[in-house]
DNA sequence: CTCCTATAGTTGCAAATGCAACCATAAACC
DNA sequence: GGTTTATGGTTGCATTTGCAACTATAGGAG
């Protein structure tokens, strides 16, 4: 930085690096675990919480803040190990949906026992239930401001 | 989840969600202007925080947090185009110093100049100073614990 | 109805990443 | 000194990701 940086580039910063580091953590301890990457409970998640776990893969895409090749390709993969059906659709010739089955649901359940364990002990422990309801606030300002762009 | 998420949980969702959109916003804007990646961005501001613009290699991997081979090959590139030079380290015959050119300490700049209207514009506009600086002292927080685990 | 444009999804190919194996040197041990 | 173990860095290979091109269907304009 040319100028000395301002306490919202800090905190930009140490936004970056603390996840980095925590994502490292916790993608190695679902390895660890013998469990599936982070990108599949993501994908598990947003379907679990869609009405009737099915969703079109577009929405999926956007809901999960990846492209649409990488939603072909993580749900061609997931699939495969029985966690999700693709199928088209049926009211637009053009799409196709993915679901949850079963396997997916109880594959979910069991990533959550192991994540929800690395959020607390790594994130949750080292903040206040205040500072994580601001945060929560904070951040989902940035991300509506995000969805409003162009 | 089973039982509802937790105000921290909620808040690690958005954490991960709000990164993951401004992470895509920024390189996709650093590519627009034909400048390289974030992850050079990241080496570069490394480097010229380090004393004399030089580090090791394995240095360079922890402040970065990646992973070292994925050092190398980054440094490979960056070397080609200029922006670091790599040579074998004085005190130690095993390792090896990455240090940063004229050109590369110009392209940080050029960098910067981008990056930080859009932090600024996408993360900055949404927090106020006060937020800032909790948000920083938090994160700074769950960082050393990180450093201090095994 | 036909043409034109936009949208949904997939695929080929190139670039990036992670992991494990590897070579070289350093440090510890006897 | 000679052997063993740990550390620093790179490389091969498999996996993952992104981008651009492509196919197919939908929706609108004339």
């Amino acid at each position: 930085m040319t100028a000395s940086p301002t306490p919202r580039q800090i905190a930009w910063a140490r936004f970056v690096t603390a996840q980095a580091m925590l994502l490292d953590r916790i993608e190695a301890t679902l390895a660890r675990s013998e469990l599936p990457p982070l990108a599949w409970y993501d994908v598990l998640w947003i379907l679990e919480n869609a009405h009737g776990g099915c969703l079109r893969m577009s929405d999926l895409a956007r809901k999960g803040v990846i492209s649409r090749s990488n939603v072909t390709r993580l749900t061609d993969r997931m699939e495969k190990a029985g966690l999700v059906v693709r199928a088209d659709c049926p009211e637009d010739g053009r799409g196709t949906t993915c679901s949850l089955t079963d396997s997916g649901r109880r594959m979910r359940a069991r990533m959550w026992l192991v994540y929800r364990g690395q959020i607390d002990e790594l994130f949750g422990s080292q903040i206040s239930a205040a500072e994580a309801a601001s945060l929560a606030q904070m951040l989902e300002r940035i991300i509506e401001n995000l969805r409003e762009l162009p």
